[in-house]
DNA sequence: TGACTAATATTGTAAGACAATTTTACAATA
DNA sequence: TATTGTAAAATTGTCTTACAATATTAGTCA
């Protein structure tokens, strides 16, 4: 007899996977992702492919254009920022939370994971260094008391997910990064709310201040890659 | 079948006709909602319905379970309890940039909000309070400069838009609720970002502890509702 | 009456089809 | 050569049909 199989849904697994490929940078930002190609690569049938890019979209993760279809989430300065507001005040108030609920156990966690984040450092290891950033915070958030900001926050984290990548790998960030974690941690063994607000606050600040570093820099791998506008009308190519 | 021309996909109009059937009420919360009946009174494909499905139940509003289908989203207090607390974090730090940005046509297109609002207490109109409450609290979020923070209050004031309309209907509350938005426009006028930040926490504060009364009442409904349940089986499952 | 089994309803998924629209390729022209 | 207009191809939006998997309901039997 079969094990009483929860049966993930196909649509399920389509979700996840294609998150996951984007999250990962498998899709650049603004590729085109055609359904028949997904399809395909996936294995499984149009409606399928289509109802988990519904969902996708909703999470802002694929924008779909009328007729032109659905395409990796591009994401410009102006909205990040907007992003990282909202993320600093959910967190901050998600710590704010946290701060009352810890337990021994969780900030046992909360620094080990930690340490396994300054390793990472050390070892110059980025996807690591997401990884237990993830680990530290998901304490908090799993724990802070309110799936409503936690599922927000999540959201958000995933929108910028590559920004994170891409400040995180900056020479200083990451060493700063691991203070400041350290500095949410203290506030959190102290029980105080207040403070872990604040220092989660001062984080995310510090990490926007990071990433619209990393906004200035692409900017000349775009303008290599596009000489001028070229006469001949294929350059819309892209995208 | 009939064709459009212009670019509004049959797809969006679903999920409009669908939200708004749900914000207005015409579907219960818990009542299933079956994918041929949808597409017999929308007069479209099932496809087309399970697209639009799936968005709603990204937005919250619609909970699908396998293999048991969609149904309008239930929402417990615990639950309502968590989007208030949420509500009241994102909404004040709107206010809080608004109030920098606020011109004085958008003031007086608050205040003249404000007004509707007022008359429709004295009419007794529970639906134009609701209306007239949007207007005013779009003005901040349309113009508080957040696209994110805008959006994500739009998904909140959806789901618990049935327990504003419940609160709402409270004889004191529309009167508190109308003083509590004056000042709130106050606190905009005199360009004061913490007092507007203030006036609003203060403001959903009010707000949730209305709905949370009326989370004692709608028993009555209930049990009237149930008068003929057959104890064979399982109990027939909640729905 | 109560429990077991069959019939029915509904969902999950696939495949195919076709119109609407965009994109690309190509040809005609100055 | 460069520009523009048109035709072909590709892609999406939507519908229809189909069938297996699962849940719900009805009916049967003690």
């Amino acid at each position: 007899m079969q094990v009483s199989h929860v049966a993930a849904p196909v649509r399920t697994q389509i979700i996840s996977n294609l998150r996951n490929a984007i999250l990962q940078g498998h899709f650049q930002p603004g590729q085109k992702l055609v359904e028949a190609d997904l399809c395909e690569r996936l294995g499984v049938s149009r409606p399928s492919v289509r109802e988990a890019l519904r969902q996708l979209e909703a999470e802002k993760l694929v924008v779909i254009t009328p007729f032109r279809g659905p395409a990796v989430a591009k994401i410009g300065w102006e909205e990040a920022s907007e992003i990282y507001e909202a993320r600093s005040l959910l967190e901050g108030h998600a710590a704010y939370l946290y701060a009352r609920r810890s337990t021994a156990e969780e900030l046992a966690g909360m620094k080990a994971a930690l340490a396994r984040f300054r390793e990472a450092v050390l070892r110059g290891d980025v996807g690591a260094r997401l990884t237990h950033t993830s680990e530290f915070y998901s304490i908090i958030l799993e724990n802070c008391g309110n799936a409503v900001i936690r599922e927000f926050l999540g959201v958000l984290h995933a929108r910028i997910n590559f920004l994170r990548a891409r400040s995180m790998s900056r020479v200083g960030r990451a060493k700063e990064s691991a203070a400041e974690m350290k500095r949410i941690l203290d506030a959190l063994r102290a029980r105080s709310p207040d403070k872990a607000r604040q220092a989660c606050v001062d984080h995310v600040k510090r990490a926007c201040e990071a990433a619209k570093a990393t906004f200035s820099q692409p900017a000349a791998k775009a303008l290599a890659a596009a000489p001028k506008r070229k006469p001949t009308r294929k350059a819309t190519r892209e995208r």
